[in-house]
DNA sequence: TTAAATGATAAGAATAATTCAGTGGTCTAA
DNA sequence: TTAGACCACTGAATTATTCTTATCATTTAA
């Protein structure tokens, strides 16, 4: 028969992760010689070793790698509906986390939640960039469990809800001339700019609401990265148009100094989203209170 | 611990599918004790019944129905990870295709399909309509097999190609006058119009290109259904423009002429859409196959 | 070189699942 | 109304599977 015992797959995974069958066995509760066995079942369904030794790891073939990379999402998946019904415990169980970060969300999240989540060292947390094109087939393969963008339109297979608001500030070179008391309209104006866009051409979001208000500013740089624009601004006369709470980050490190924007601009509207179907796991419930604690700046325990 | 037998899993879903515990025992290869012992092994774990039995069926209990509402599209990802290094028998596996068709496409498409599966009884088709929006996280969830619609923007994790070009043609009523030797494009612009679109506003299609050639028609009709636009047409003297594969199936039915646009107009691409990870899953490969058949008109076995 | 650790293997033990046989309930048709 | 067919549940016995203990061959690290 075609059929294989779904617990392999477990097994499977786990050996995966470990890349050791003494601490998959560990992991799954049982003896070393049980997960061999199971392994050696696995091997006989595939035809292949799956795992080879190399030195102290268990290095997953090809073949294994290609399995793997399409039957976990489906596992995980899995996992979260069986689990819908129970209590989750996050000091004891294991548990990972995929998360969707853009730029510098990395920077001023993960710092704090990885601090707040320090008493519970089961919990593993993994970030990656995501296209916003992919945010939503990502969430919905299972492949990531939250991501964190600005306001997108989204299906309603997709869940979302602001975790916060961000003010844009002014980022200026410590000895930056004449703004001792903030800075006024004419000298933004004034001054030059650097852009920070992961496009090529094309207005920032500050630009847009500019010239809704009929002005317009000189760009001298165009960069991807926050903080490499802020680099420039402490050597230059440069300023920095950019979200308050990586501003106030950079802020304590480097010899800049932060000013509110001289004119009103609306804020940006940050919001965390995820997988309507999988809205009830009482573990991602959980994750996503976390988040909210680091978003509102929360101590770890109310 | 909170383990459960992911085999449970698989005895769960034919349970919820057959609607009976002898009948999934039948397509288990299981006798009907066996089954009833996992349903009930199934009961302790979730501490709910599950099942219950109304007369002549095992009806799901509403966290039954939450259950494999999450569960099964996990179990199919699965089964497809599984499965990719397994040949497909059509001819004997079962297997249940879902399929996202918009408005015509099914009428177009699954009475060909389904006369060319007539000789593979064990093969089931589900087609469901499906928002654009939804359509690559239903594909990426695992919840929709393939969809097809026009040529769209789409993320890498979906893949697509060119299942069928279509042009378009007019349906005029059978005794529209002056139609005797064709359509002159006087004729088609002195005439009204139903326009054929799923929203309440905006051009269709064909208005995009008359008014890209600089000239335009007139709207007697916005309605959503190309059949209801035919039975229209049937009895006035307004005209239709559609896909000519549609309006060849109206043609045999209704009082009406197709005639070819007295303009030359850009074809339809109809795109057949996918996931990319379960690209190499024999039995996707097997229906990508026959829905190519279909497109092209091919016959059952070349 | 040696001690510790790792994965494979063999055989017995433990556990779990399947089958068989029988019960009671429900539906259908005479 | 009732007989017969069908269906799900239960318990005991059997069967099959999986796990564990013990041991060996390699490999790694001290």
């Amino acid at each position: 028969m075609n059929r294989l015992d779904l617990n392999l797959l477990h097994v499977f995974d786990t050996i995966f992760r470990e890349g050791s069958l003494t601490r998959a066995a560990r992991a799954l509760h049982l003896t070393q010689p049980a997960v061999s066995h199971s392994l050696s079942r696995l091997r006989d369904h595939f035809n292949d070793p799956l795992f080879t030794r190399q030195g102290n790891q268990m290095v997953p073939t090809p073949l294994a790698r290609r399995f793997a990379e399409t039957m976990r999402p489906g596992l995980t998946q899995i996992q979260s509906a069986v689990n819908q019904f129970h209590a989750f415990d996050p000091a004891r169980q294991h548990k990972t986390f995929s998360l969707g970060l853009r730029d510098i969300l990395e920077s001023t999240f993960l710092p704090q939640l990885m601090k707040n989540l320090t008493s519970y060292p089961e919990i593993e947390v993994v970030s990656q960039r995501i296209a916003r094109r992919e945010m939503e087939t990502q969430l919905a393969s299972g492949k990531l469990d939250f991501a964190v963008d600005v306001l997108l339109p989204v299906s309603n297979q997709t869940s979302h809800e602001l975790l916060r608001k961000d003010q844009l500030v002014v980022i200026a070179g410590e000895h930056h001339p004449g703004i001792e008391n903030g800075l006024t309209m004419e000298q933004y104006l004034a001054a030059r700019h650097v852009l920070v866009s992961s496009r090529t051409e094309g207005p920032g979001i500050e630009d847009f609401e500019l010239s809704r208000q009929g002005v317009h500013r000189r760009i001298a740089l165009r960069c991807q990265h926050y903080y490499a624009a802020c680099r420039v601004a402490e050597n230059t006369d440069l300023l920095v148009t950019m979200p308050e709470t990586y501003a106030r980050m950079i802020e304590q490190q480097a010899k800049v100094r932060v000013l509110p924007l001289p004119t009103d601009m609306p804020a940006l509207n940050v919001h965390l989203y995820w997988h309507t179907a999988y809205e009830k796991e009482p573990s991602l419930l959980w994750f996503r209170e976390q988040l909210h604690r680091v978003a509102s700046n929360r101590p770890d325990r109310p």
